[in-house]
DNA sequence: AGCACGCCGACT
DNA sequence: GTCGGCGTGCTC
């Protein structure tokens, strides 16, 4: 008798077993999916995690329903990552092979599957020679034979879709409906892929420049010793050619290559960019794909002729790689490769490195202003470490100048958000006909509304967090749990009538601006004004054609992106960046200005950046003038000891979630005492966290601070078995408890 | 997760 | 009486 082990698509840790039908047998094996029964009328797709001959006892053991596959969906190397992935996020393995397929190739019946697409194409029919006859009276029909006869010609092709034929001939549906009746041309259905293909190689690489043919070398040395190594290259330095010779090599040795960026990086600049010199050898794991799109790049990736470079967001990691040689993370320090919900709370950084080696390949991170944890890995020799710093071209770096919010409030020179001298500025650029970015942080840091009397503000019903305004809706939002409110006419605390936007976001500012240098035009980038598919590359087409004088957004439009144009790159409010209460704060901050700064560069002339804040003597700003990373790291480090924050210690948030408040209070409290037994003093909390209501949800958080050299293994194992322990309790056996492994702040 | 079972209150 | 709300337990 022979049984599978199954994983399925639900938050359970452990796997299941069924029987392998005899005539399934020699075609079933380790990652093939298979229709499994599971509970009374369910069915799921599920994984082979592996095959025996032990039957399980004490339960009653169903039939494997059907076989999905002829060859395997994931081989060994993705199901030891996922295995990793569970182990060390503390997310059942459930979860982990949730996240790593495409929905369409995981179906919940036995109805839906994938569908590849078709298109309706169009041919002549041969066999009809008496034209005129059958064309009779209809003088288009006639002409549309002609322009067809004509196209085909010249295309050579047997057939062509029937969109294509409409729009190069003009002529409607109907006359071609027309032909087809009289069987003068035929209609039939054609696969199409879904993603854009043929593209052709148009160049080849760049020669490199000595600096990065210097740093190509570099990286090479570094990878003979060493398995991952950091790129720190300034903004403009070149990276992206390194990469592409990087790729080039790994091709030659025929290796695939996957390069990671982050969400807001995956820009048509960069990817036309590696089409034209990598052609239809490079697949695009977009993050405004569907899911047709990724199960197409599954097939694509378990064929004959799978891609060789694959560039993609954080769950490009999970894709099929079979001669994986080289993982590429680009802009590492990002901090929206750490996945935040649902389950598994993975970084796909960390993960990169762990997926690389279990190919035996390289890792190469790249960034301009790493996060402190990797350039602290490279400097004590975990990883290898090349430097670029001359950017490219010898493009100048930006001057940085600061504007002293506090004293022109006080001296009452600020009247609106900008301050006179980042005006004057601004005015100055558009005089030369020059570009403007405007920098405010995210959106819901501000927009709230506020009693102008007694201070009160309203918040939601059910999250304790306080609304967010949107004006041009007038309404009041959760921004947690999505629920709308109408703006109350009066304070339900003092009555005052005056209930008014306090702060503002982008739009306020957008409003402002316009208001400002009315002959300029003004364009909003946010998460508002980006939500169709293609309203992000509208925006950004749209300023790099001079169309836009100056762009208001948030730090979305920081990343990876070229306007040659740009001579000022404005940051309204820096405080707000840095005034969080989030360790990583300052870094964030520091970061984000430099990506912005490097917004302002141009091939002749030194671009200037204005930083707006209350507090100029903060030491950040010392090392943002001078461009001074190092000195910022270290700075950090310090902190980063003196509190007890990674690299010098490794964070696991517990979080527990229950209705009644005194259940999460007693029940994590009794957590924390269990885990202390062990931890003592690296255990933190129970605390409330910051928000600390959610849908009628109450939150407690625990936070471990561990040793750098206690095991992962034994850490986790204990917490499982403290897990287990407070299970036992009936008082706390439902109590929701999450885990998030290095969680982010 | 998703479903069944079983226990309670409030209704045609 | 029974409909449906939610807490509890189980799924190979």
């Amino acid at each position: 008798m022979l049984f599978a082990d199954v994983i399925l698509p639900l938050p359970l840790a452990e796997s299941f077993t069924y029987v392998v039908p005899a005539e399934m047998q020699e075609k079933i094996g380790t990652g093939f999916r298979v229709v499994v029964p599971f509970g009374k009328r369910k069915y799921y797709t599920a994984v082979v995690l592996r095959l025996h001959h032990k039957p399980p006892k004490g339960v009653e053991i169903k039939e494997i329903h059907s076989l999905t596959d002829s060859h395997p969906v994931v081989n060994e190397h993705q199901i030891r990552l996922w295995e990793w992935i569970s182990f060390y996020y503390l997310s059942p393995l459930g979860d982990v092979y949730k996240a790593a397929l495409p929905s369409m190739m995981k179906p919940q019946d036995l109805e839906e599957r994938y569908r590849s697409r078709t298109e309706t194409y169009i041919r002549l029919n041969t066999g009809i020679h008496d034209i005129d006859r059958l064309t009779g009276r209809s003088k288009k029909q006639a002409e549309l034979y002609q322009a067809l006869r004509q196209l085909f010609l010249e295309e050579g092709r047997e057939g062509i879709p029937k969109k294509e034929i409409t729009a190069k001939t003009g002529y409607s549906n109907t006359v071609l409906k027309g032909l087809t009746e009289k069987n003068i041309v035929i209609q039939y259905p054609e696969e199409v892929s879904r993603i854009d293909t043929h593209f052709v190689s148009s160049r080849k690489a760049f020669n490199l420049n000595d600096h990065q043919q210097k740093a190509l070398e570099e990286i090479n040395r570094s990878f003979e010793e060493k398995n991952v190594c950091l790129l720190h290259g300034v903004t403009s330095s070149g990276k992206t050619e390194i990469y592409i010779h990087l790729i080039e090599e790994q091709l030659n040795q025929g290796k695939q290559t996957l390069y990671l960026v982050p969400e807001i990086a995956l820009t048509t600049q960069l990817t036309s960019r590696l089409q034209a010199v990598f052609g239809d050898k490079l697949g695009i794991y977009h993050s405004k794909i569907n899911d047709n799109e990724r199960t197409e790049i599954w097939q694509k990736m378990l064929s004959d002729s799978p891609y060789e470079i694959v560039i993609g967001v954080r769950s490009s990691l999970f894709v099929p790689f079979r001669q994986l040689g080289l993982v590429i993370v680009d802009e590492e320090h990002e901090t929206s490769y750490k996945q935040q919900e649902p389950a598994p709370r993975y970084h796909a950084r960390d993960t990169a490195i762990v997926l690389a080696q279990t190919f035996g390949a390289k890792t190469l991170l790249g960034s301009a202003t790493p996060s402190i944890e990797t350039y602290y890995n490279a400097k004590t020799g975990k990883y290898g470490l090349v430097t670029l710093e001359k950017r490219f071209e010898n493009i100048e770096l930006p001057r940085i100048t600061l504007e002293n919010t506090r004293e022109l409030r006080r001296t009452k020179k600020m009247k609106t958000l900008l301050a006179p001298g980042l005006i004057e500025k601004i005015n100055t650029a558009l005089g030369s006909g020059e570009q403007v970015i405007l920098f405010r942080n995210r959106r819901g840091f501000a927009p709230m509304l506020e009693c102008k009397l007694c201070g009160w503000i309203p918040k939601c019903n059910h999250c304790d967090v306080s609304l967010t305004y949107h004006k041009n809706r007038g309404e009041l939002k959760c921004h947690y749990c999505n629920k709308t409110y109408k703006p109350v006419g009066e304070c339900p605390v003092c009555h005052e009538k005056s209930i008014e936007p306090v702060g503002m976001g982008t739009e306020k500012l957008e409003e402002e601006v316009i208001q400002l240098f009315p002959s300029a035009t003004v364009a909003r980038m946010d998460t508002d004004t980006t939500q169709g598919k293609y309203a992000y590359e509208k925006i950004i087409s749209d300023f790099q054609k001079n169309k836009v004088q100056i762009l208001v957004g948030t730090q979305m439009l920081s990343k990876g992106l070229d306007f040659e144009n740009v001579s000022l790159v404005g940051i309204v409010s820096a405080d707000g960046l840095l005034n969080r209460p989030d360790f990583r704060s300052h870094e964030r901050g520091f970061q984000l200005m430099l990506q912005a700064a490097g917004r302002a560069g141009r091939k002749n002339r030194q671009g200037e950046v204005v930083i707006q804040t209350a507090d100029p003597g903060q030491p950040i700003y010392r090392y943002l003038e001078t461009n001074d990373y190092e000195g910022f790291y270290h700075s950090q480090l310090e902190e980063r000891k003196l509190f007890n924050y990674p690299p010098y210690k490794r964070l696991i948030s517990i979080v527990f979630k229950h209705k009644d408040e005194h259940k999460v209070e007693s029940g994590s409290a009794f957590f924390a005492r269990l885990l202390q037994q062990s931890l003592g003093e690296m255990v933190l909390g129970p605390n409330k966290p910051f928000i600390s209501r959610i849908q009628q949800y109450h939150l407690r958080q625990i936070l471990l601070k561990l040793d750098n050299h206690l095991s992962p293994a034994k850490t986790r194992q204990f917490i499982k078995s403290v897990e287990s322990r407070f299970r036992e309790k009936q008082d706390f056996k439902y109590l929701v408890l999450y885990f998030d492994v290095d969680v982010m702040g």
